[in-house]
This record gives C-alpha cells, sequence and structure tokens, in this order.
DNA sequence: TTTGGGACATACCCTCAGTACGTACTCTCA
DNA sequence: TGAGAGTACGTACTGAGGGTATGTCCCAAA
C-alpha cells in the first residue's frame, strides 16, 4: 500500500473503532452542551455528563484533557454554528445598511437561542475568562458585527477613530437586546421594539463623524 | 431598665462583644470582595477567605448560611455604594439631559472600578442566576439608568413604549463601554471616544419616537 | 452565681474534578 | 500469524472544597 493510499483512505473511510470513538466523542459534546444550557458550567457535573452520554469518566478524560477544554469545545462549536448563520444571511445582500439590517436580525435570533445565549453571552466570559472570551469574540460573532459597523462607517466617510469603540458599544447593546427579547412573554412583540429602537442607534451613527476629538459633544444638552 | 432604655441601648450603645462580632463580619466581607474581585466567586476558596480574615470556617457560616450568600452580601454592598455615587452626581442638576451626562459619566467611573465590573457585570449574573440578577439590578444601577432614559423621553414627548426597551439595550451599552474603558491602555483617550458614542447614541434616541409601530424603520437604509 | 445564648473553633462528611492504572480491542509489521 | 504498540475506553482512587455537627468560651441578664 502506497503512502498516497493510505492517506486516501484514512481521509475518506474511516475504520469501524474510528466511528465509535467519534460517535462516543460526539454524544460526550451533544450532552454536554445540553447539561451547561440548562445548568451552567458549574452546575454541571461531569459525572452528569458521562451518564447522560451513556459512558465513563475514562472516556471523556480521553477526549478531553479537563472539564474547561471540554466546554470550550461546546463553546467554539456554539461560536462556529452562530458565524456561519451569520454570514449566510449577509450574503443576501451587498449595500451595507441592508447587510447592517440583515445581520443583526439574525444575530437577535441568535441571541435567543438558548444554548448561545448561556454558552457564549453568560457563561462564557466567566469560566474562559474575560481574556480569552474577548479574543475568540474577535474572530467569530464580534468580529462580524465590528465588519458590518465599519462597513457602515465608511459608507459614510470618516469617523474611522471611533469605529472600534462603536463596534465594541454596540456589541454590548446587541447582547442586551437579545436578552431582553429572549426574557419577554411576547417575544414578537419585544423583537419589533427591539428593531426599532435597533435601527434609531444606527440612525444616530450618522450623528456620529462630524464629532471629531472635541469627545463631550455638548451639542446633545442642546434640545 | 424600661424597654425603651433597652431599644435606645442597643441602637447607639453597643457591647463590646457585638463590636467583635461585626468586626468579624466586616473583615470576611472585605476580604471576601477582594478575593472575589481577583479570582472570581469559582476561583476563590472558603479557606482562603477565612485564612485572610483570620478566622475559621466557623466565624463565616455564623455570619453567612451559605458562600452564595456570603457573595450575595459582597454584591449588594456594592450595588449599594454605586448607587450612592450615581445619585449623588444626579444632584448637581435638574436639566435632564445635563443629568443625564452627569450620571452616565459617572457610571461609565464606576465600571472602571474592579470590584464593580468584576462582582456585578461578570460574575453576578452567573453566580446570583439571571432572574435573581435582574430583579437586583432594576432597584440599583438599571433602575437609576432606565430613569434617566425616561426623563429624557418625556423631555421630548412620546415614545413611552419604547422607554423600556432603549433603557435595557442602552444599560447593555454602557456596561460595555464600561468594559471598553477598562481593557484599554490610555483610558482618558478611550473615555473620551466613549463619551462621544454614547452622546451619539442619545442623540438618536430623538429619532425614536417618530417611528411609532412600523419597526421596520426603512428610513435608517435609505441612505 | 447561675444560666442561656451568641460567637466562634474543630473535626468531620460529601460531592466532584482529576489521576493512576488496568483491560480489551485493533492495527501494523516482521 | 502472532507479538508488540497504540487506541479507546472502564474502574478505583485522591485531594480540594463546600457544608455540617458539635463542642467551647465568654458575655450578659436574672
Amino acid at each position: 500500500m502506497t503512502h498516497a493510499g493510505k492517506v486516501l483512505r484514512a481521509a475518506r473511510k474511516t475504520s469501524r473503532r474510528q466511528d465509535y470513538s467519534s460517535s462516543t466523542k460526539r454524544a460526550l459534546l451533544d450532552n454536554a452542551t445540553k447539561l451547561f444550557t440548562d445548568h451552567g458550567y458549574a452546575g454541571t457535573s461531569l459525572d452528569e455528563v458521562v451518564a447522560a452520554a451513556r459512558v465513563t469518566k475514562g472516556a471523556l478524560y480521553h477526549h478531553f484533557p479537563s472539564k474547561l477544554a471540554l466546554f470550550e469545545s461546546v463553546f467554539m462549536k456554539c461560536q462556529e454554528d452562530s458565524k456561519k448563520q451569520i454570514e449566510k444571511s449577509l450574503r443576501e445582500s451587498k449595500d451595507p445598511w441592508e447587510r447592517a439590517r440583515l445581520g443583526l436580525r439574525t444575530f437577535l435570533d441568535i441571541c435567543q437561542q438558548p444554548t448561545f445565549r448561556r454558552i457564549c453571552i453568560q457563561e462564557g466570559p466567566v469560566a474562559l475568562g474575560h481574556e480569552r472570551w474577548l479574543n475568540v469574540e474577535k474572530e467569530f460573532s464580534f468580529g462580524l458585527v465590528a465588519g458590518i459597523v465599519e462597513d457602515l462607517l465608511k459608507d459614510m466617510g470618516g469617523a474611522d477613530e471611533l469605529a472600534e469603540t462603536f463596534a465594541h458599544i454596540f456589541y454590548g447593546a446587541l447582547q442586551s437586546a437579545g436578552d431582553f427579547v429572549a426574557d419577554s412573554e411576547d417575544s414578537e412583540d419585544a423583537s419589533d421594539k427591539v428593531q426599532a429602537v435597533i435601527s434609531a442607534i444606527l440612525a444616530g451613527l450618522r450623528l456620529l463623524p462630524t464629532i471629531g476629538d472635541a469627545a463631550q459633544a455638548p451639542d446633545v444638552a442642546a434640545s
């Protein structure tokens, strides 16, 4: 058997043993995702996870070096999924303002998914640490939002200095918006209201570039 | 000794024993605050806390029924302090827009205090649970912010329906703003930028009342 | 002086993350 | 084809840490 043949076989045809292995790993990830979502990181014991996946701790520690690593895998998977979802919706238009509306609409939907809320927004920063969380976010949800904001500002010209600042603040606003919708009883009504508010905030973005570095913006106080 | 006498004495003149007791309780709270701030809720063991306070677990569990209760005491104390600080700054003006600037400026300062950031913003929601955290927030920081927003909207007339929505979203934006400033190297520069962005967002608030329930706000897309 | 109770200290238990080690099974290569 | 290596687990244990049960000291009121 040639080397190329070996690689090919390994790439497309897995052994039964490998199938079993990846299957148990997936079972661990799936059950961990569910339990972490329902009870949080600290509120979930590994005994529960392995019991739900019908294996033992030996299996878990074979696939993941620690509880935190297991959580991180769940976390990354969740981030990747949401990123793909947003990117897909962004491909539907070329106009930056329309893309903003599409992307933010999708992001709000994702924020209402219990897993994303709990794993990526609530528990993530605490479990992984603020530092690590921020670094990951930059390459996923936050990165996309930042890109959208940047495009909007570029579309209007100027205010590059404030782009990063606005993106950070705006991202926090979006998370809160997601929370708000998720917590409300009438999510349909809440979602509409949120859309209106977000739109107004983005509209306020137009007032940004003229301010420059005065930073005090007394015009706000001038009714 | 009359009943009135007893009450009076208990109110103004404490016994030496009571002094000791409240002193150790304060020592526990102070050290817990410091450790929770530095290492988070899960990252802080009660053994560390009692060692730092130079007592034993017996003392801790005499004053607090659980680790979570200890954290909650720290949390509430932090909330009360920040509330007082904000209210103080609010008393310096009567104009709603000026009050907004003063209050938000103070809130941003508070967000940069490590204890408030870690205890009230980051760890609080996870440790206490989202539900409980929200209820407490309503009576403290968030309540104040919501009041300010309401005043602003009232000053312009109308848009009451969106006041609560905007307040929630805006509060998230402020927290992110605090994080952004706290994470930046040049906090002076970052603070200025944040002020500009927040001002722009508040300016966008003026565009809110005319939207009504259309909720789509196509005017945003119209460049 | 007695006595009740507050303010702790000590010793212990239980859950749970992590480790050490054993085992069965498969894959490779002589 | 069988022996060694490596994978994929299972089992039994350890240690850290939250929580409890109980004992003790000491002040305060009667």
